[in-house]
RNA sequence: GCGCCCGUAGCUCAGUCGGAUAGAGCACUAGAUUCCUAAUCUAGGGGUCAGAGGUUCGAAUCCUCUCGGGCGCGCCA
């Protein structure tokens, strides 16, 4: 049944495009019988990769002039036989807590110390002697046990403001590199009802790393593994169909494992809409020998599978699938919709019947068969996950002939490799950590590297009302849906708390906090500081002045009040923020950073007016708070968070 | 039973390729508004980093064990 229904569903694709639906309509745009959005063809190229962006390549201005200096001081020590020369060690330079030991410190003197065989602080005092004269450089000093402190110059700091305000680049974006493709699958959620909170972490996650990791440098692609196959679409199609029934006026017996939430009925009542009665049958025709539905053992899973069979004869296949399309129809367009309207958007969305139909599955197994992992066992086909990391072998083709979930997965992660991604990022629910050991093994037993594949697990979200937890259960169909949310704390209060934890520790979400337009709010408070900036400038309008940057560049030596230092010296810390945010995987750095940039312009702002007589200093004053509203921008973008003009 | 994640201030959490006196928000206390938005700012108290041992110049961070919490272990999807 399974069988005859997805061939016949790959027609149906088809069919719907020529009814202009506009998920299903994405089918045929595409080689490779991929959805694709109309994003992806815009940012990609024919090859699938993103155009690189032509801004030039950087780091961190303060940061790497300082690594640099090290290294050449190092090489002097080695030249002056105070180094082995054999030793290879990049520097090791870190932000200090407090100005108070300047703005970076090195531990290299401590870390080879007894390489070089002298007393850590003497060897940094050779280091310190060894480096290169810089202008950006005040002092240095050697501190505590043996690290070395760099105390940046003012003009230092204020260079920053002047990259930051270049209209060239994003400072702290770093070119995109074609040789770091990765492609990032999240959401992935299953096409059977509306997305709840605990999918709403997961997309505001992956949207996040997925714009971080590109600012850091990669090239990024972002899919969505539909999974419109198999058993579940089954229930689903007769989950509609007993729904639609109902609406007939028949008498329904609902089954414990069919899909109950109220979209079934709206999507029974498109149907009915269309089609009319012409698929009433009265109880009799639906449960004639049908075993009881009951929560004991599998009898509920029996259950279904016979009105399964049972309403493929009624139905017939056209009929059968009328109702499987209305369904995938429905829920995959809420489901973009509710994404859209989160801010989270997708390059790819991959559907798991094209797979089948293209033959993936095939090639995948026959690519296991070749090097030489299969065997057959109690008539099934098993994959050797054992011998390869995994606690226990997996079944891969069962044993009436069907493909497992699991051949499905394995075929997909070939056909990302096969498409030239060095990279395969999967984000997924705590749940599914078993996964981990299963696709390594899946990918090593494909001859590819596992290091390649990387799966970040998104821990669970709970609610919390008045300080009561809220109750929270997929099966009942008692789930928060993510729209709920986002009505009523808003999209950017939703996307800001589910990525200001670390994504592997448990959520607990303050609805009554994300909710409140006050002071304890983190995203209201970094948004003001944005709206603060914007009112300035307006401000400065009605004055009839106007803000001019070439003035206020060549003004930057006058910041010098220590409310301008320590803003400086938080907006140099960008693009290492970045670096550090991609290679963490962890878009709650990014949060923290713009919390803290948000907490020294509010401090500024309470401590200096802006907008003072002298015209070099307030254009200096302007420049400093533009690249701010710039930095806490990008940022906020980053996180899909928008940056109000006034609040 | 086996495996994965986690345990840091009253609460929620940062800090974990080892680094200096362990930080932030909330809550609590006391203050600030003739001036660019008070959705703001300033100051204060609050800690056996779950516990024990180990590795070393140095451990919240790495290793081992114990305790406690969450999740997962199908020819389901």
């Amino acid at each position: 049944m399974l069988q005859a229904r997805v061939k016949v569903a790959g027609i149906c694709c088809s069919d719907l495009v020529s009814l202009n639906r506009p998920w299903h309509a994405k089918f045929q745009q595409v080689t490779f019988r991929h959805f694709v959005s109309q994003r992806f063809h815009q940012r990609f190229t024919i090859a699938g990769f993103p155009r690189a962006r032509t801004a030039r390549q950087r780091v961190s201005i303060l940061k790497e002039h300082i690594e640099e200096l090290l290294v050449q001081s190092l090489l002097h020590l080695k030249r002056d036989k105070l180094l082995s020369t054999e030793i290879e060690l990049s520097p090791q330079l870190e932000r200090t807590r407090s100005p108070e030991h300047g703005e970076f410190a090195s531990n290299l003197a401590l870390v080879l110390a007894k390489q070089a065989n002298k007393p850590p602080r003497e060897l940094a005092q050779a280091i310190i002697d060894r480096l290169p004269r810089s202008r950006q450089l005040k002092r240095t000093e050697i501190a505590g046990p043996g690290f070395i402190n760099f105390f940046m110059n003012q003009l230092a700091l204020a260079s920053t403001v002047k990259e930051i305000l270049r209209k060239d680049q994003l400072f702290g974006h770093v070119t995109q590199d074609p040789d770091h493709r990765v492609t990032l699958e999240f959401v992935s959620a299953n096409p059977t009802g509306p997305l709840h909170v605990g999918h709403g972490r997961g997309a505001a996650y992956g949207a996040s790393l997925a714009n971080i990791l590109q600012a850091a440098g990669h090239m990024v692609q972002r899919e969505y593994y539909v999974n419109d196959n198999g058993r579940q679409m089954d229930i689903l199609a007769l989950s509609v169909w007993l729904r639609y029934l109902e609406l007939c006026g028949e008498k329904v017996s609902f089954p414990i494992n069919g899909y109950r939430g109220e979209y079934i009925y709206d999507i029974a009542r498109t149907v009915r809409s269309e089609h009319g009665d012409k698929w009433r049958y009265n109880e009799l025709e639906m449960y004639e020998g049908i075993s009881a539905d009951s929560e004991k053992g599998n009898d509920a899973q029996i259950h279904v599978d016979e009105l399964i069979d049972r309403a493929s004869e009624l139905l017939g296949h056209s009929g059968y699938l009328a109702y499987l399309n209305a369904a995938l129809d429905h829920i995959l367009t809420d489901i973009r919709e509710d994404l859209e309207e989160f801010g989270v958007e997708f390059d790819h969305w991959f559907s798991e019947i094209e797979l089948e139909d293209s033959g993936a599955i095939q090639h995948a197994i026959d690519c296991l068969e070749e090097h030489g992992h299969l065997y057959i066992k109690d008539g099934a086909t098993w994959l050797r996950a054992s011998e390869l990391g995994d606690e226990k072998d997996r079944v891969i083709v069962r044993e009436n002939g069907k493909a497992t979930y699991f051949a499905s997965d394995i075929a997909y992660l070939l056909n990302k490799l096969e498409r030239g991604f060095d990279h395969a990022i999967y984000v997924f629910g705590a749940d599914h950590h078993g996964y981990i050991a299963r696709l390594k093994a899946a990918a090593q037993a494909l001859g590819k590297d596992p290091e390649c594949i990387e799966i970040l697990l998104v821990q669970f979200v709970a609610l919390f009302r008045d300080g009561e937890k809220v109750a929270m259960s997929t099966r009942s169909g008692k789930f928060i849906p993510l729209r709920r949310l986002r009505e009523e704390v808003s999209s950017d209060a939703a996307r800001y708390f589910f990525v200001m934890r670390s994504h592997d520790q448990h959520l607990d979400f303050n609805l009554d906090l994300a909710k409140s337009k006050t002071n304890e709010n983190p995203v209201y408070y970094i948004q003001y500081a944005h709206a603060r900036i914007r009112s300035v400038f307006r401000n400065l309008d009605q004055l009839d002045l106007t803000h001019n940057s070439a003035i206020g560049e060549a003004a930057l030596e006058l910041l010098t009040e220590e409310h301008e230092l320590s803003l400086m010296r938080a907006l140099s810390r960008y693009p290492e923020v970045i670096e550090i945010s991609a290679r963490q995987r962890a878009p709650h750095t990014i949060a923290h950073y713009l919390h803290s940039l948000a907490t020294e312009f509010h401090a500024y702002y309470s401590a200096h007016q802006f907008l003072v007589d002298g015209e070099n200093l307030r254009n200096a004053r302007l420049n400093l708070i533009l690249a701010t509203q710039n930095i806490l921008s990008d940022g906020l973008a980053m996180l899909g968070i928008s940056s109000p003009e006034e609040m």
